[in-house]
DNA sequence: TGATATTACAGACAAATGTCTGTTTTATGG
DNA sequence: CCATAAAACAGACATTTGTCTGTAATATCA
């Protein structure tokens, strides 16, 4: 390969590498001297260790592929969250369709168990939740009052914002439009699902 | 390794490996064999191949770390969109400190220039976009009425919805308690940076 | 209990990959 | 132009890793 500036290819390395891990696989040394038409390996090897030194790139030492981006140190890594399907049965069982649809997410709850689904219904139009939007939600038995959480009453999943009142679970929605549920009251069985920690929506 | 029931063991594997793919790198043929404590690498080697045969996992053959989620060749693959700052003297400038923050994102836009930022304001409530949502924009000079876009009016950034009456353009807020711009008639500068394709809030 | 498919093991080779030492070429700034 | 640092090259070695052939042990079910 043709000689260039210094810090020129080494720039165009960095955004390959992190291309390919984003991509899913961590490129090999001779990968990246291919890539780049050099005719050794060490031009390869040194311009991915001086990235290392810099702090762009981190690495696990003797490890094939073993380069990876730092930054996701401070942020927090990318989760993969499984698109779960309709309510079956009393279970929010899997859209085990072949494939299993999974988004990516960037969350503080990194060992949680996280899934999404999509809201049907109107009833959380003023807190800003359409129908059609995704909600990504925590898996967690309980909740606190304010939260918004999606629970399972009957067989049907619902967003709703969680409330107590007078020592009872209470399921508000935001619509006037709309009444409140109160599980123990109309008998249905009831289980809270979890916490919602994300919205979003295609605007397409 | 003892000897098991059929297919209890190619369960653990799959779980393991997919696991491993989820949190970054495919693993190699001896790291499940060590990770399963095989005395044979073949015995792993035999598992992996056969969750290939049946589906479960796909693989690139000959490359180390070769075994992928074979879902993954449909889904969009994912972009880093940049969070951009604040709007300084009439231009959108990238908040580039050290280091520039991303987020993820999957769209359909995946050649398009994106850039995401922080809504501040409620004028586009009703529209279900509240303040402190991120919105992720795609960079375009025109758009359709009925678009919800950002616009540069003055040096200010808006998330407005576009509307045309009467040949001329007007940005119209989601909420009573404001009022249209109309940019020709008060004079400000105004551009188009572009249409919005998504919005996200977290819910903490 | 016996047939059969699955599981696990043994040992090996070839290719891929990480790593190293040393040299040559070139961009850059004074 | 010269000194210097960066970039690129050359060739090699050790380890890791993918792959293969063949064999032994065991769960399963009729």
């Amino acid at each position: 390969m043709a000689y260039t500036s210094p810090g020129e290819t080494r720039k165009k390395i960095y955004d390959f590498v992190r291309d390919r891990i984003l991509n899913g696989t961590s490129p090999t040394t001779r990968e990246v001297q291919r890539a780049f038409g050099f005719r050794a390996v060490q031009s390869a090897r040194q311009h991915l260790e001086k990235l290392v030194l810099e702090g762009k790139l981190a690495k696990v030492d003797g490890r094939s592929r073993g380069y990876r981006l730092p930054e996701f140190g401070k942020a927090s890594p990318p989760q993969l969250v499984p698109m779960l399907g309709r309510v079956q049965a009393g279970e929010l069982t899997e859209a085990m369709e072949n494939p299993p649809e999974y988004i990516m997410a960037q969350t503080r709850f990194e060992d949680d168990e996280l899934f999404a689904l999509t809201v049907e219904g109107e009833s959380m139009l003023h807190a800003g939740i359409l129908p059609g939007d995704m909600v990504i939600v925590r898996r967690q038995p309980t909740a606190s009052p304010g939260d918004i959480v999606v629970a399972l009453v009957g067989d049907e999943a619902t967003v709703k914002r969680y409330r107590e009142r007078a020592g009872r679970v209470e399921l508000h929605p935001e619509n006037d439009a709309f009444s409140p549920i109160v599980p123990r009251e109309d008998g249905a069985p009831f289980s809270l699902l979890g916490k919602v920690i994300e919205v979003r929506r295609s605007v397409d």
